[in-house]
DNA sequence: TTTATATTTCGTTTATAAACGAAATATAAA
DNA sequence: TTTATATTTCGTTTATAAACGAAATATAAA
């Protein structure tokens, strides 16, 4: 039952479905969705921290940057269902077609990266 | 989106899904999920109207008693997708199972009323 | 019409979650 | 080893949700 809870409750903020719409194209770092979402950085890793205790994402470390993405192998079955049909179960409205444009246009390494 | 966070808000209390799943089995009048769930009477109503307004029960004037059911035919697919399949996203654990119990030894006129 | 009971609404307190900036941590580059 | 950058952790403030009791509302029974 608890468990239960934290699924839904990971799921029960916006900021936190705009993650998953835009971790479903691609694996983000946590400066490339701090910039779709216009939220401190902390907030940002919060968030994140959430999504992860839930079940529902992976992060990765790669040099100094940490990559996040959908769980490839969830260990609980209702994530699976929501994971594998997250066009069902989050739609496609305005911010979210908004974060997807943005995404295409923003390059990490001119973001992030001053190297 | 909103009506997404809402849906799943709706989901992510421990009483809420204690009231779905006891709603499951039979329609049960506002005395008897206070019973259940050992909560003030206004706190249950407030329950009530969350899931209510989200979509997943509807109410039904029968006298001086409320009733509130699982609703029979959702707008919303995702709703429909979860209520049909009640048992996959929330299990039944110890405190289900207790509240099973005691919905079967609670008795509505005893319990509510004095007539 | 009056009374009793079930429920909701309202105002308030308490608990939890979201958000932030500053400091700490980790890693790559110099 | 030092410096720069990305990220997390920590402490704190602000916003939202949960819970309550008292008062209001609705209906059945007297």
């Amino acid at each position: 039952m608890e468990l239960t809870v934290k699924i839904f409750k990971a799921l029960s903020d916006q900021s936190r479905l705009r993650i998953l719409k835009a971790l479903q194209s691609k694996i983000l770092c946590v400066c490339e969705i701090r910039e779709m979402l216009s939220l401190a950085n902390s907030t940002v890793s919060e968030h994140l921290r959430i999504l992860k205790d839930a079940g529902f994402i992976i992060e990765e470390k790669a040099g100094k940057w940490v990559n996040y993405s959908i769980h490839p192998n969830p260990d609980d079955s209702r994530i699976v269902a929501i994971l594998t049909r997250l066009d069902f179960w989050i739609d496609d409205d305005k911010i979210i077609n908004k974060d997807k444009k943005l995404l295409k246009m923003i390059d990490r390494s001119i973001l992030c990266c001053k190297n």
